[in-house]
Parts: C-alpha cells; sequence; structure tokens
RNA sequence: GGGCGUUUAGCUCAGCUGGCUAGAGUACCACAUUGACAUUGUGGGGGUCACUGGUUCAAGUCCAGUAACGCCCA
C-alpha cells in the first residue's frame, strides 16, 4: 500500500521539491529541433528598479499557464526570460538612494563610478526578481536569461541604431521636451502626472508700439516665460483686436518688439481677455502656434537647470520661481500690472523627481515614424500593416484599435535621454568652427582621411549647421564591434555622444535581440517569430507597437502572432495596484500565505476579458494574523496606527514606508480571494488522499467506455467536456474560463458526486476494481488539466499516484510519465460525451437534492435513514430503481421505491418535479399546517407561472415567429406545471384532512 | 476634448450568436465533527440585471440616449 498523504496539502514542500526536481531534469530548456514545434514566449522583461509585484504575477502565471499546456501538448516551449534596466527609473532610485546615505549627488560621484553602483543595484534586483518568478513556479529557460544592457542586446540596439541612421530614419533636431529641471533631463509623457496645484493668474499689459496710450491685454500662469515671449495672438475673428494685428507690442522687460498676430487655433475669442502671449520654447501649445507662424521667433530663456539665461537680461541667473517673482513685480513698477488672482491649477510634475515640468526647448534624437517621399517604408506604416493585415492579432481584439490609433498619428519617437545608465548614442561628432578669413565651412572639407579606417565602419557622415559656434557639426554613426574606428574618431576629434537612448528602444527589440540577432543563430531561425505576447495595455503603444516596428525593419518578420492583453489589478477602490499607494500585494506575502498554486488559481481567475479586476486587499495583523481590510484614508501612507479590530494591537498598515517603525510592527497585505485557489488545492489534495487510501488491489486494465454503468459514463462524459472546454478556452485565451471549468468539475463533479458514489463500490468486491480504474485514470487525466494552472500540487499528487498506480488509463492503459511537467495533454474520444446519460444524471441529481431539501427543512439528523417512494412513468422509475445503492447513501434513505403506481403515504414531504413526485415519509416528524402553507406558496407560484406561459402561448404571434422547439419547448412546460400544480394540490387535501 | 471599457446578490465576478423560474465563489443563517477534506459537508435566505426610451412574439443579452466610475490618448 502506498504511503498515506498528509491530511492537508502544504505548498511550501512541495514547491522547494519541485523547482529543485524540474531543474535537475532540465524540462524548461529548450533547444532548437527541427523536429519538433516550437511554441515560443519573450517574458516583457520586468524592470529592475524594484521588485515584482501583483500585476507581474498576473502577467507571468499567465505566460507560464501557456507555456506549461503546449510544453504538455508536445510543443518545444520556450519561455525566454530576462530582465529589463529601465533607464532613467531605475538611475533615479539609486541617485537618490545615494543622496540619502552619503548626501552625494552623481556630479560628485561621476558618470564611471554612478554606473558602476546602479549595476551593483541591479544584480541585486535581478537575483531577486528571478528568485520571485521561480517561486510562482515560472518554467523559463534560465539559462537563456537576458538583460537589456547585455552584450547580446546591446549588439543589437547599435546595429539597430547604426541601420536606421544609416537608412535616415534617425535624425537630430530640436524639440519641446517635458524637461526635469532637478534631474536635468527629459522625461516621456508617461514618466509625467498631473495634479492639481495651488497658483495664480496674473494679468499684464504691454503697450502697442507706434499707437500712445493703447495696450493690448492677456493672462498668465506662468509670468517668468515674458522674458521668452515672440508674439501676441488674438483670434482672426475678434473685433476688438482686428485693427492691431499686424503691429508690434513692447516687451518690457527685454525690450525688444514682437508682432500682434492672428491664429485661430492658439486663440479663443470667448476666453478672458481673448488674446494670449506666445512663448514658443516654453509651452506646446505656443510651440505649435511657431510651427505655423515661424516668422515670430523662438526664445529659450532657461538653462538646464530651471534657472533663466542670459535671454533673460538683467533675471539672468535667477531660479524660475524667484524670477516669476521679479518679473511680476517689474510689471506693477511699470505699471503694466493688472491683477491677479489666485486658482488651482493642473500642473505636470517628474514622477522621478516629484518636481514641476518645464516645457523647455532642446536637442534630441528622434526616430521618423511617417511615410517618407524616397520609397522607402515608413517605419509606423509597416507595423500598422502588420496587424491590419491579421499577420498580429490581439486578444481581445478591441486592442487593435488603441494599436492602430495610435501608429496612425505617426508620430516621431524620440529616442534620447540625458542620463548616464543606458545604451549610449553611437554616435560621433566634432564641431569644425569657420577658420580665419572664412565664414562656413563645407561638406568637401570634412576629411574622411582624418579616419584611417574601414569606410563600412562607419555611417556617411552627416553636416548640420552648428547655431552655437556658426560652424559645422559633424557626424557619423559607428557600426557595432569596431573599436579601431571609434579610436581613430576619437583620435581625429570627434567625441561619442553623452546621451542614452530611451529605455524602449532597447526593449523594442526584445523578441529578437534575446535569439541572437543579428547574427542569424539557430534560436532566431527557429523560434523567430514567437508565438504569443502577454502584456497589459498600457503599454500597448509604448511597446508592442514598437516591438513590431523594429521586428519588421530589423528581420523582415513580425515578432509574434498573437498579443493577449490581460486586466490590470485594482484594489477594493478601483485604484490601481502599487507599491507607492500602499494597495500593492507582495507575490511572495501570497505564495509564503495560500502557496504558489492559490495564487496561480486567482490570477487565472481574475484574466477575463474586462479591463480590470479588483481585489480587495487586508492588512495582516502582526500580532493575531486576523485580515483588517484597507481603507482608503490608509492609502498613500495617510494612516500610521492602526488597531486591530480582532486583538486591539495597533500596528502600522502596509505602504510605501522606506523604513521601519521603531515602535509599530508593519503589517503584510493579504486579500481573502486566495481562499479560494488555497481551498481547491486542498480539495484536489484529499480528493487523491482518498482515492489512494482506496487502491489496495488495484490492476490496470483498459475500460470498455459503452458497457461502463451510468454513473462512470456520467464521469467520463464531464472529464470529456471539462477537457474540451479548456482546451478550447486557452486556445482563446479566456483564461478565466479555464480556472472556472477546472473548479466546477473538480469540486462539483467528481469530490461531491461521484467520489461519494464509488465509496460503495469500493467495498463491493465485484465493483471495486473498475471503480478503480475509473478513479484513477480520471484522477490522471485532472492532474494533467490542472497542472499548468497548479503545477506544485498537480505534480505532488502525481508523484503520490504514479507510486500507487504506475499504470493507468482510460481506454489504454500505459506507464504514467515520471512527472506531469512532462505528461501528454488529455484528448478525449468525443463520442464519450453523453447528453442522454448526463440528462439522467442531473434528474437522480434532482432527486437527491430534493430529499436532503426535505431533511433540512424538517432538521431531521444525517444519520436518521428515511423512507422514501417516487412516483414516476415506467423508465424513469426504472432508472431510479438501477440507480438505488446510490440514491440511498447521497440523500441518507433506509428504504426506496420507485414505480408508477406509487401510493402517497400520510405525514410525508414531498418533493414535486417535472418527471417525478418523491414522498418523504416523516410520520411524526412533520408539521401538517406548517407544509401546508408551504404548499398553498408552492402552488401559487406554479399557477403564476403557468399563466405567465399560457399567455405567451395565446398570442399568436409567438406561436408563428418563434422556432418550433421553443414553442414546443412551452407546451411542455404547461403540461409540466400542469402536472405538477395537480400533485401539489392533493398533497395540500391530504395534509389539511391529515 | 477623442477613444476604450465597466455598471448583475453585501463583496468579487460569470452569464458567448436574444428563448431563465438570472448563476458561481465569498459573506450571512440553520444543521452536521471517529474514516478523503472544517482549507469540510448538506440545505436556506438574498437581485426592478445603473437609468430612460426603442427594436422584437420575446431583452440582463441588441440599438439610441443619460448618469456614475475606471483606463488610454491629447
Amino acid at each position: 500500500m502506498a504511503t498515506e498523504l498528509p491530511k492537508a496539502y502544504d505548498p511550501k514542500d512541495a514547491q522547494q521539491k519541485w523547482l529543485r526536481v524540474w531543474d535537475e531534469r532540465g524540462y524548461f530548456h529548450s533547444e532548437p529541433d527541427a523536429n519538433k514545434k516550437p511554441f515560443t514566449i519573450v517574458i516583457p522583461p520586468p524592470n529592475v528598479t524594484g521588485a515584482l509585484h501583483m500585476g507581474h504575477a498576473l502577467n507571468n502565471t499567465l505566460q507560464d499557464v501557456l507555456i506549461r499546456w503546449r510544453r504538455q501538448q508536445g510543443f518545444n516551449a520556450l519561455w525566454m526570460p530576462g530582465t529589463d534596466h529601465a533607464g532613467i527609473a531605475t538611475q533615479s532610485v539609486v541617485e537618490r538612494l545615494i543622496f540619502t546615505q552619503e548626501k552625494k549627488t552623481r556630479h560628485d560621484l561621476g558618470r564611471d563610478e554612478l554606473v558602476r553602483r546602479i549595476w551593483e543595484w541591479k544584480d541585486k534586483y535581478e537575483a531577486r526578481i528571478l528568485g520571485q518568478l521561480k517561486s510562482i513556479g515560472a518554467s523559463c529557460d534560465w539559462q537563456r536569461t537576458r538583460f537589456t544592457l547585455d552584450p547580446v542586446c546591446a549588439r543589437a540596439v547599435r546595429e539597430t541604431f547604426f541601420r536606421m541612421f544609416r537608412d535616415g530614419y534617425i535624425y537630430r533636431g530640436k524639440r519641446l521636451v517635458n524637461w526635469d529641471a532637478q534631474l536635468q533631463t527629459s522625461v516621456a509623457d508617461d514618466e509625467t502626472y498631473t495634479e492639481d496645484t495651488k497658483g495664480g493668474f496674473w494679468t499684464f499689459k504691454y503697450p502697442v508700439v507706434g499707437v500712445p496710450d493703447t495696450f493690448i491685454r492677456f493672462s498668465t500662469t506662468r509670468p517668468e516665460t515674458m522674458l521668452g515671449d515672440t508674439a501676441l495672438c488674438v483670434h482672426p475673428s475678434d473685433e476688438r483686436y482686428k485693427a492691431l494685428v499686424g503691429k508690434k507690442a513692447l516687451q518690457p522687460h527685454t525690450r525688444r518688439e514682437i508682432p500682434i498676430i492672428a491664429d485661430g487655433i492658439l486663440a479663443d475669442p470667448e476666453l478672458g481677455t481673448g488674446c494670449v502671449k506666445v512663448t514658443p520654447a516654453h509651452d506646446p501649445n505656443d510651440y505649435a502656434c511657431w510651427q505655423r507662424n515661424p516668422h515670430i521667433g523662438i526664445i529659450n530663456i532657461l538653462n538646464p537647470d530651471g534657472t533663466i539665461n542670459a535671454e533673460g537680461k538683467e533675471f539672468a541667473g535667477l531660479d524660475r520661481y524667484k524670477a516669476r517673482e521679479a518679473v511680476s513685480k517689474r510689471m506693477e513698477e511699470l505699471g503694466f500690472f493688472e491683477g491677479k488672482e489666485d486658482r488651482v491649477i493642473p500642473l505636470k510634475y517628474s514622477d522621478r523627481s516629484k518636481t514641476p515640468i518645464e516645457p523647455y526647448l532642446s536637442d534630441q534624437w528622434f526616430v521618423a515614424m511617417g511615410d517618407r517621399a524616397d520609397g522607402k517604408p515608413g517605419l509606423a506604416q509597416l507595423a500598422m500593416d502588420a496587424v491590419a493585415s491579421g499577420r498580429v492579432k490581439f486578444f481581445p481584439e478591441r486592442y487593435a484599435k488603441t494599436y492602430l490609433d495610435w501608429l496612425g498619428e505617426k508620430r516621431d519617437w524620440c529616442i534620447s535621454r540625458q542620463l548616464w545608465w543606458g545604451h549610449r548614442i553611437p554616435v560621433w561628432t566634432k564641431v569644425f568652427t569657420p577658420v580665419q578669413g572664412k565664414t562656413t565651412v563645407t561638406a568637401p572639407e570634412l576629411p574622411k582621411q582624418y579616419v584611417g579606417v574601414d569606410p563600412g565602419s562607419y555611417s556617411e557622415m552627416r553636416h548640420e549647421p552648428d547655431e552655437a559656434t556658426g560652424g559645422v557639426r559633424v557626424m557619423a554613426c559607428i557600426a557595432p564591434g569596431h573599436d579601431a574606428a571609434e579610436a581613430a574618431f576619437e583620435r581625429a576629434g570627434f567625441t561619442q555622444e553623452f546621451d542614452v537612448l530611451d529605455t524602449w528602444f532597447s526593449s523594442a527589440l526584445w523578441p529578437h535581440s534575446t535569439l541572437g540577432w543579428p547574427e542569424q543563430t539557430p534560436e532566431l531561425g527557429y523560434y523567430y517569430p514567437t508565438s504569443v505576447l502577454v502584456t497589459s495595455r498600457d503599454i500597448i503603444s509604448l511597446w508592442v507597437a514598437r516591438m513590431v516596428l523594429t521586428g519588421v525593419y530589423n528581420v523582415g518578420d513580425i515578432p509574434f502572432h498573437s498579443v493577449v492583453i490581460h486586466p490590470q489589478l485594482q484594489d477594493a477602490f478601483g485604484e490601481r495596484m502599487s507599491k507607492t499607494t500602499g494597495n500593492g500585494i507582495d507575490p511572495l506575502d501570497i505564495v509564503e500565505r495560500y502557496g504558489a498554486d492559490s495564487l496561480r488559481f486567482q490570477m487565472v481567475s481574475i484574466a477575463g476579458d474586462t479591463q480590470d479586476s479588483r481585489m480587495p486587499v487586508a492588512n495582516v495583523c502582526p500580532a493575531c494574523d486576523a485580515l483588517v481590510p484597507i481603507k482608503q484614508e490608509h492609502l498613500r501612507g495617510r494612516t500610521r496606527k492602526l488597531t486591530c479590530p480582532n486583538c486591539k494591537v495597533p500596528f502600522r498598515p502596509g505602504g510605501p514606508w522606506t523604513s521601519e517603525d521603531p515602535e509599530l510592527k508593519t503589517a503584510k497585505q493579504a486579500s481573502e480571494r486566495f481562499d479560494m485557489g488555497r481551498n481547491f488545492a486542498n480539495k484536489l489534495w484529499n480528493a487523491t488522499r482518498f482515492l489512494l487510501m482506496n487502491l489496495d488491489g488495484y490492476t490496470p486494465a483498459p475500460l470498455d467506455a459503452a458497457a461502463l454503468p451510468t454513473e462512470d459514463r456520467w464521469l467520463l462524459s464531464r472529464l470529456a467536456t471539462t477537457a474540451n472546454e479548456v482546451t478550447a478556452a486557452l486556445e482563446g485565451f479566456k483564461f478565466s474560463e479555464v480556472a472556472r471549468g477546472l473548479y466546477e468539475f473538480v469540486w462539483s463533479e467528481f469530490c461531491d458526486w461521484y467520489i461519494e458514489m464509488a465509496k460503495g463500490r469500493l467495498k463491493d468486491a465485484a465493483a471495486r476494481p473498475v471503480a478503480q480504474r475509473v478513479l484513477v485514470g480520471v484522477l490522471d487525466g485532472i492532474l494533467r488539466l490542472v497542472h499548468p494552472v497548479m503545477p506544485f500540487v498537480a505534480e505532488s499528487l502525481w508523484e503520490a499516484l504514479n507510486e500507487a498506480a504506475p499504470e493507468r488509463g482510460l481506454t489504454t492503459t500505459a506507464r504514467a510519465e515520471a512527472n506531469v511537467c512532462v505528461a501528454a495533454w488529455p484528448n478525449y474520444p468525443a463520442e464519450w460525451v453523453d447528453a442522454g446519460v448526463e440528462a439522467r444524471f442531473a434528474r437522480m441529481q434532482e432527486l437527491v437534492r430534493g430529499v436532503r431539501e426535505v431533511r433540512n427543512r424538517y432538521q431531521v439528523d444525517d444519520k436518521t435513514r428515511l423512507d422514501v417512494s417516487v412516483k414516476a412513468a415506467e423508465p424513469i422509475a426504472a432508472d431510479f430503481t438501477a440507480l438505488a445503492a446510490f440514491i440511498g447513501p447521497l440523500a441518507g434513505i433506509a428504504s426506496f421505491t420507485a414505480a408508477p403506481t406509487v401510493a402517497k403515504p400520510k405525514q410525508a414531504g414531498t418533493v414535486v418535479r417535472p418527471e417525478f413526485e418523491a414522498f418523504v415519509h416523516l410520520a411524526g416528524l412533520i408539521d401538517p399546517a406548517a407544509e401546508a402553507k408551504r404548499t398553498e406558496k408552492q402552488i401559487a407560484d406554479k399557477r403564476k407561472q403557468l399563466d405567465g406561459v399560457k399567455a405567451k402561448l395565446a398570442n399568436e404571434k409567438f406561436v408563428s415567429s418563434a422556432p418550433a422547439e421553443v414553442v414546443q419547448q412551452q407546451r411542455e412546460l404547461v403540461t409540466d406545471l400542469e402536472n405538477q400544480i395537480r400533485a401539489l394540490e392533493e398533497n395540500l387535501k391530504d395534509l389539511q384532512e391529515g
């Protein structure tokens, strides 16, 4: 006899054991193999800024479910893992840490030292992240782990940049960017947030030049930008200003004369004075206005650190906020100040430094996305075609629109970041200033002979006028692997760009860079295009679109066939989960408290096709382990102390704390939602435990499905249906249906009914062998089906089953695979699905439930056996009689009879159903008055329903237009209801007489 | 401002191409503890399917509008 399983499933042991075994046996490693079909997923590389949160747990669980399922189906499954360097996010985290610990800035440390420190950070968090992934069971091919800054990825980045530069897709230009004056870098739109902030709304006037005593009034929230005004703007149809358009106004601080222009897009005659100042270098709308009216000019007034530059004349050197006061004060002194009101203004902040963003004109590098005149394809169009043609499919489909809408704007992609952590832009530059006697430097003077290296190692040189010196800026991009060329250029006085590339530039290459591109590796040939990408909708434009674009551009093929967009996790208040809000849960806390299987089950259950999924979060009292629900006022560190309602001990709720509290323990976080998965794993565990305790004498033998008794055929029908449904759900990425289907079958059908029925058969020597074989064969199938979602518990039970019944099967038997992790995915015969058997079984369930209901209603002890007689038409009565051996124990029945001519006993609880009438003999137990009242209510309900159905059938239109089977169904319902009402009325009469 | 989505039991969600007497889990109530499982079993109560119109023999489901909420883009 097999060793008995412990009473409860212990996830910790299972997790430790199977992680080791899977690794030792190399199940997750994949090599190209022409004899097998590949199934490939590249992980959305988590960034090394911090540990993984629940959103990652969701994302990675879904990928693992797909990978494990396909691996079982016999695909050569590769899940490529790795992490992302996340330029600005990681650098700012490390910079902040260094500043708090050592009071040093990056400038104190220098570029090399800062980068070294960030690598240290990366090593630490990469290890932590990979550890987290492993602990939730992610079956990645760990030997292939990549990092977006490692040499393989770096090579791909350089190669891509080189090609795009060479082909003229990459250019350098001035743009208005979101400037973070604290970090002194531009930040992307998605790295900013907007917050309502107290500010002012000033009104000033400028004198109109050449028209005495005439002024033009305007308002602003940022008076300091007046220093950079290059125009005043009114609406062309605004009568008040018609006479002034074309004239000039005086900018008093700088004594510049600026034009008064008409622009219907910028100025709104209904708003304020109808006139606006135009500061193209410091406001996006004004910038757009300048592009429409380039003659007004553009003046930058800020230094990179947020102080006013020389354009601000006497205000130069002042911080922008000091300048705001000084500039306003001067206007007041000049008599040009008209008033100020306090106002709350939506202000853009940098997510990294939490300081206000300045729109700022600076030199940046761009990838051109638009269509081209030279016949080369526009990059945005390449990516749009891939989806529009259906080569790349989105699940759910609607997200294709998000993708296409965004790409359709074809906006150029700003790829430079003023950071030290990242891929440095591989462009070498030298500014040639005019030599004496000459005022310009021209292209032919660019000395290629300066650089005595292979001409193929660098791009054609570009030259652009250099504003600052009046000379020429010469630029060349050097291809990867040409250190000699780099050295030669540097000897010739060229320097490499200091900026680094946007992180998304390297993650855009992920599906092919991780496979070794630009080398034509066997991996690239075999695994590319990959099969599925699983991600969330917030990075469809930032990441998905760019992967498609670079994949088609670099490799000439799409990066993946399917894009699965899963929901985003929110807390109970509809807020997105995050560490900084304090409503995020650490997946490791869940693994520890509920087990990885539970975590995974819940993540799969949540993943339907809606956009968001709410998960109420609770604090775990550190003293008594009670769950204390999080309230909104606990978020964002607003509550420092909570008292546990259970044990009255105070604690600090989980949140974005940066250090320990000396007096209060900080709560971990959890959610009751995970109970379901934990209970489910335990249920499966105990079902197996029961089975193993009853396997004495088990002998494997093939079963003849058609010859099996009803209960077995019912189970096989349900098993085959479940397997079909689960497989179809996985194929369509309908994860929540996978979870529901498995749960329903295992718990409500296999455990609640089949195992209960098997208990009697296992005691009957004649019936025992077949019951054992069916139990073993079905459990085998269940474990295979459950494995992708709950691999640890499945593997543990598989091992136990292998020990007790190594050879097993349903229609054929064979020795089972060593691990369920590599066990074949089930595919049962279609003819097992048997609607007739399921209907008969459902009728029996109805009878059993009816008897139980009567028992409960009269609170008859479970141990008390009841006598039950059933009145039903012949075939049905015979069916019940055949199943009597099960009905008895299931419903706690002493004597059971079923026949068309059953007499109604006095004092019985009755169960009236369309196809039968059951009498539960309760002489002395029932309360006739109460039973009569209940029966009256039932009669009333049925009559009401009957009236409804009759009315429907009386409607000529219904009978003529509804499908025949619907009409027929309603007619049968009338008969059923009438029969039931008649039966109930007879019962009522008896009760009243009794 | 544009787009996408959500609104069904106290809570979290199913309900697919209209045919229900609207489901599950959880919470709640009652009963049950020596043979798989209290991480359990059995049964029960609980819903004007956000609102207003429309299409249809028939609307939770389709259409239009309104409201609230969430996300993305500007």
